[in-house]
DNA sequence: TCATTGCTATCAAGCGTTTGACATTAGACA
DNA sequence: TGTCTAATGTCAAACGCTTGATAGCAATGA
């Protein structure tokens, strides 16, 4: 661990490829928005639940873990945890009555507000960082890659991949 | 998307983020990684500690632990199996007898070489996805986001990286 | 009309990881 | 020299998520 010859690391091909960069900086994002998060009690997986009811109230359980990327079960696990919290309700279907659809409560409201501030600074201090120029071009070629690798996922085992949206939302609206 | 009323999403300006970009870019190369390495029956974590391992041989399962910004335990659970494969071997440290060095063998040199491939062909469709210009540049702000942010991680909490108790870890240098 | 199909929600079990606590060992300092 | 600090490795328990399987409800087609 003092090793005086350095033999290693930069000759590496698997350390200088987009991938390793790329996630290295998820990496070190999600530890600094966990440690933000921290002081209010909430985990990411929280504010991306909570984000995501927010834009589309009346959200099911199954749609939720669809765009979450995660199984029913999590989201169902999370679920009870923001509603016994006071954050979340769920409600009955008006035509599935078996379908439960979500909704943010007012402190749900409040709470996701000021993680939002939390995350929101995150974002200036990335933008101010790059530069304004270079931080709309970081994201335009970060969707770009997320728009092609998702295709190929979707191509590639048509139907479920690791847990894959098959989008077809057919409840998400009433 | 054959919602007739556009109320959402895209008005959403947490939705509009290069934190969010990045989050979701990363997901889907993520389940991408799972998909090419299920059939070699290595997940993710098991190639980024062989890899881990190949450029900087005699780790040991602290370091790596802090590298890869698990705990110790988790790098142990993934070394035990690893080692039971015969793709790790563990071996005392010539001085602190109580450390243990971590080396790949031969096979696990061989496993390794077959998963970098996946990655590397995952890499090369990435590059031709954005063309080779666009995906240098990408990793570079990769890279400076990267760091910025490890460096305020860093500040913030006088220690590690958020994820591993910062109790007595500091020594990232090798 | 009835049966089939598809989706949702939930329970039970298993696996992996984190948290917390403890034994061991080398280096530093009095 | 002896003691104290720092860091590694490991054990035990708790938590979270996934896989697999089951029940209920609604829309489609014969």
């Amino acid at each position: 661990m003092d090793d005086p010859v350095e033999k290693k690391a930069s000759s590496d091909a698997a350390l200088d490829r987009v991938l390793w960069a790329l996630r290295r900086a998820e990496m070190a994002m999600q530890a600094l928005k966990e440690q933000r998060l921290r002081p209010l009690g909430l985990a990411p997986a929280h504010y991306s639940l909570m984000l995501s009811v927010r834009v589309d109230p009346g959200l099911t359980g199954a749609e939720l873990a669809r765009r979450l990327g995660v199984t029913p079960q999590a989201v169902a696990s999370l679920v009870g945890k923001l509603e016994k919290r006071g954050h979340l309700r769920r409600r009955a279907h008006p035509r599935h009555r078996h379908i439960q659809e979500l909704y943010l409560t007012e402190s749900g409201v409040e709470e996701l507000a000021a993680a939002d501030a939390e995350i929101a600074s995150l974002e200036h201090q990335v933008v101010q960082t790059l530069g304004a120029t270079d931080a709309r071009q970081l994201k335009k070629l970060l969707h770009h890659v997320a728009d092609a690798m998702q295709a190929t996922s979707a191509a590639a085992e048509s139907g479920g991949t690791t847990r894959q949206p098959a989008s077809h939302g057919d409840c998400t609206q009433s």
